[in-house]
DNA sequence: GTTATCGGTTAACTACAGGTAACTAGTAAC
DNA sequence: GTTACTAGTTACCTGTAGTTAACCGATAAC
């Protein structure tokens, strides 16, 4: 019985660790954004950029995103000093740290696919 | 440019890929229903059962949730011949590959939490 | 016949993610 | 003064994930 516990208490804190692992991989655009300015990391990804690049989505939820994930330290945000004014968003050294646990999610999917197709 | 529409072709599929995987692996309940599934792995593990030790789930839910993971040949569903019949559910063995994956979402989280508890 | 168990289903509701469109403020070109 | 560009914000709407509670048919104990 007490080991029980221990392990439902482990298992409670994994759980939120996942949670908090899938607030920054789900949703639909994070990751979009993610990948997008790790694909263009020598360009300046302006907002207006970025909008236009990653098809589909909205100012606003660009801007709610981007500012979730400068929370999370994953994106660096830069007032440039033009006119008019633009701001540049970067993929920072920790955001970079994301891809090797989506690399394990894309493996995982794609044989996922595979073997729900074949039925079985 | 070719370069460009292949990368974001690969970068797309690699989306669809994740999708997927959140798809088993998001959600609120599922996991936690495999993780019970796969720690009384030698138990004979029924609805009531399961309802019972999964804490907070309903019978609507838990209904769904089984339902996509049977579909999803991540749990097998057995109809026991008792009286009343009870139905036992396995996590099967390629229903443990996910373990793998959630291991890395986990680790990824747990560091992440320290990282945004030190203010970065 | 009443109550209890099993494995669910159904309907009505709520909360939140995300979409759409209009709008803001500041600056510059015409 | 009008238009256009920057980076957003605001209000309204919709679709879906999840909750709650009542209900179903089958079987058995009392």
């Amino acid at each position: 019985m007490k080991e029980q516990k221990k392990q439902d208490a482990t298992c409670e804190e994994e759980l939120n660790a996942i949670r908090d692992s899938l607030e920054v991989l789900g949703g639909k655009w994070k990751l979009r954004i993610m990948r997008h300015l790790n694909n263009h990391i020598n360009e300046t990804n302006t907002f207006k950029k970025i909008q236009r690049d990653v098809d589909g989505i909205s100012a606003k939820m660009l801007s709610k995103e981007l500012q979730d994930l400068e929370i999370n330290l994953l994106v660096s945000r830069t007032v440039l000093n033009t006119k008019p004014v633009t701001v540049r968003y970067d993929i920072t050294t920790y955001g970079q740290s994301v891809f090797p646990v989506t690399e394990s999610l894309v493996n995982w999917g794609l044989n996922h696919r595979r073997k729900i197709k074949q039925r079985g």
